[in-house]
DNA sequence: TACCTTTACTAACGCTGTTAGGAAAAAATA
DNA sequence: TATTTTTTCCTAACAGCGTTAGTAAAGGTA
C-alpha cells in the first residue's frame, strides 16, 4: 500500500508550493517584503506548517541561493560550449554572466547579498560624483598623455570602478581562503596591481 | 538673548547623539541590528524624539551613506595628490579604495547595499565552485595556449569575476543614465568587451 | 472501537518601524 | 508674579515581523 509514498508526495507538494509562493512574492515585491506569514497565507496553511518544511526563513533563501548559482553555472557552461576557441569562450561567458544577472535580478540580488535598506540611492548622493570625479580626472590625464586619444573616459572610469568594487564586495561577502601562500589581502592587492597594469596598457595603446 | 541659539545648539546635540549612538550600534553589531528603539535607549530619550530629528530610519542611513562617499572621495583625493604622474596616481587610487573599503567595512556595506539575509554563504554554496569552474577551465586553457605561462589562473579568475560582478552590481543598484548615445545595456557590454580584450592581451603577454 | 501518531491550528513572545494623543516643562505674555 | 501659549517629551498603541509552545483534530493501526 502506497500510503507512505502518498504522504511523501503530498509533503513534497507542500514544500514546492512554499517555494513557489515565496518566489511569486519576491518576484512581485522584492526580497525585503518576503515573510513567512505571507507565504503561509499564499499556500493556505498556517504559519507553523512552513516551519515543518524549512528550519527558518534563511533556509528558504538558501534554497534560492543554490538554485541561482546552479542556473548561473549552467548558463555559463552553455555559452562556453557554443564556441571552440577559449578566447571567444571567455567573452561569451562574460556576456552570459551579464545577461543572467539582468534577466534574473531577483536571483542575482540574493546571491550577492544586494539590496539593503538605502539602495534607491547611488544616483541621489551628490558625494558620489565627487568621488567619481577623482578617478575621472586621473583617467582623463592618462588619455591625454597616451597614444590612444580616442579612448572614452567614462567607459574607462566605469571599468576601473567596477573592477575594484567587484573585488571588494566579493571579499566583503566571503572571507577568501589563502591562495598561493599569500594572505587574502596580499592576493587581492596583487590582482589590483595586475589589473591596473593591464588597464594602463589599454590606455597607452 | 541667545535662547533660540541655545535651543538650536541643544537640538543639534541630540541629533549628533543619535548619529553617534547609531554608529556605535552598527559598529558593534552590524546594520541589520540597528533599530530606532536601540538608538532611543542609548541616547536616553523616548522613541518619538528620534523622529523629531530624522523623518524615518532610512534618513539616518542616508546620512551615513553621504558621510561614506564623502570620506571615500577624500581618501582617493589624498592618495592621488601624493604622486605627480597619473599612471602612479591610478594605482594609488586603487589601493586607497581597497584600504577604505576594508578599513571602513560598515560604511562600504551601507554605501553599496551589501549585507542581505543570507550573506554568510558564498563560501558554503557548492554550486558556486561549479560555476567558478567554468571560468577557471577557460582561463586555464588560455594560459596553456598563450605565451605567458607563468600567469596564475586563480588570480586571473578572481580578476575576471570581480570585474563582471562589479559592473553588474553597480548597475543593479542604480539605473545608469545613457552615455555617449548608447543605452546603458550597450554601454556596459562595450565595457565588458573592452575589458575582455584587455584581459586576453594580459594572458597572451 | 480504542489507541497512537501525524498533521495543522491557535495563540503567544519579543521584536520591528511608525504615529496619535496627552502630560509636563519652558517660554512668552499680561 | 500669574496666566496663557508654545515647545518638548512620553506613554501607549497599531500593524507587522520570525519563531515556538501547547492543543485539537484527523489518519492509520491494533
Amino acid at each position: 500500500m502506497g500510503i507512505v509514498e502518498r504522504k511523501e508526495r503530498q509533503r513534497k507538494e507542500v514544500r514546492d508550493s512554499i517555494l513557489h509562493a515565496a518566489w511569486q512574492i519576491v518576484h512581485d515585491d522584492g526580497w525585503q517584503t518576503l515573510s513567512i506569514r505571507k507565504i503561509a497565507d499564499a499556500i493556505e496553511y498556517s504559519v507553523p506548517v512552513v516551519y515543518d518544511h524549512f528550519e527558518n526563513k534563511e533556509a528558504i533563501l538558501s534554497e534560492f541561493n543554490r538554485q541561482g548559482f546552479k542556473l548561473l553555472g549552467d548558463r555559463l557552461k552553455e555559452a562556453k560550449d557554443k564556441h571552440p576557441k577559449a578566447a571567444i569562450q571567455l567573452e561569451a561567458i562574460a556576456i552570459a554572466y551579464w545577461d543572467f544577472a539582468f534577466g534574473n535580478k531577483e536571483y542575482y540580488q540574493l546571491m550577492y547579498g544586494l539590496g539593503m535598506p538605502t539602495c534607491e540611492s547611488l544616483n541621489s548622493v551628490p558625494e558620489l560624483s565627487a568621488f567619481i570625479g577623482v578617478i575621472y580626472s586621473t583617467i582623463e590625464e592618462l588619455i591625454k598623455e597616451g597614444n590612444n586619444k580616442t579612448a572614452e573616459p567614462w567607459l574607462k572610469v566605469h571599468s576601473f570602478w567596477s573592477m575594484i568594487h567587484g573585488l571588494v564586495s566579493i571579499n566583503l561577502l566571503s572571507t577568501q581562503p589563502a591562495h598561493l601562500g599569500l594572505t587574502p589581502d596580499e592576493f587581492n592587492k596583487t590582482i589590483l596591481k595586475d589589473f591596473t597594469k593591464g588597464f594602463l596598457k589599454g590606455l597607452a595603446e
